[in-house]
DNA sequence: AAGTACTCCAACCGCGACGGA
DNA sequence: TTCCGTCGCGGTTGGAGTACT
């Protein structure tokens, strides 16, 4: 089901990725980490690209990439998510604990597509101004969005608008992360939490670090990555198990509270 | 059993954003 | 301010696996 190793004009290997290969980026990203990913593959003593290398290690190599079959809250929160915010792969996936945003995107395609509102592309051209007739082979229905800062501006508002009037089915996202050492709600609006929403990446980053200072006097274990990614918290070890799958989705989903 | 069509997902590609010189 | 290197995102492709005829 993947693409036969072959090389590149400069010796770079593509397709497939060995075991062998797999071990020499996991242990030299574990014991070096990820500073420079250009430099990586020399380093680690691969024939790759430093692009292959970070795709490898984001999708599959990372310790809190889940893999095996979405469950049936995650689809949900996948489908909600999407109606609210287009093709933003990395933004649903920053909510959906140990998914990357290519597997979000592929289950999307091959699952979930089908369940999207047959008029949500009229909407979110009506809604945001924003979008661009697809180009290319870009299959029908899908949305082709202008990356800009504006555009990123005005998702988070959305996000920040529906997540404190919401009303909708999926408003139980929203309900509010309590710290089990105190009694009142440590959940943030925008206003209560002093932030201006002008870089959703800049707050939500710095918020995260909140989150996971307080994780860690709580005895969870974290990743040292420090990246504003799911992906960066050791999920198996903190708060997502095949068995409260949804409370951890509602814990992840209730981040969109920070922006 | 063999050929064909379809499904699914890992991986690639191109482009824009960003930061440093 | 401009240029350049790097990173990350989203769209697309390749091809193994599976279903169907």
């Amino acid at each position: 089901m993947v693409r036969a190793p072959c090389f590149d004009k400069h010796g770079m290997k593509k397709g497939a990725w060995s075991q062998d290969e797999d071990n020499k980026l996991r242990a030299y990203i574990e014991t070096c980490g990820h500073s420079n990913w250009r430099k990586l593959p020399k380093l680690a003593g691969l024939s790759r690209c430093g692009k292959s290398c970070r795709l490898r290690w984001m999708n599959y190599l990372h310790p809190n990439v889940k893999h095996g079959k979405f469950t049936k809250d995650e689809e949900d929160v996948v489908v909600a998510l999407h109606n609210k915010l287009g093709n933003k792969w990395s933004m649903i996936a920053a909510r959906l604990p140990g998914r990357s945003d290519n597997e979000i995107k592929n289950y999307w395609h091959t699952h979930l597509k089908n369940r999207a509102p047959k008029d949500q592309t009229v909407l979110q051209t009506e809604q945001d101004g924003n979008v661009e007739p697809s180009k290319g082979k870009a299959k029908a229905g899908c949305v082709v969005r202008k990356p800009s800062l504006k555009s990123q501006q005005e998702v988070d508002i959305l996000l920040t608008e529906s997540s404190s009037s919401s009303s909708s089915s999926s408003s139980s996202y929203y309900s509010t992360i309590s710290d089990p050492n105190e009694s009142s709600p440590s959940s943030l609006s925008v206003s209560d939490a002093n932030v201006t929403p002008k870089c959703s990446d800049e707050v939500a980053g710095s918020l995260w670090i909140d989150q996971f200072l307080w994780d860690k006097d709580h005895s969870i274990m974290l990743s040292s990555d420090k990246m504003f990614s799911p992906l960066g918290v050791g999920a198996d070890d903190f708060i997502f198990s095949e068995d409260n799958a949804m409370d951890d989705v509602l814990l992840w989903s209730n981040l969109d509270l920070y922006y």
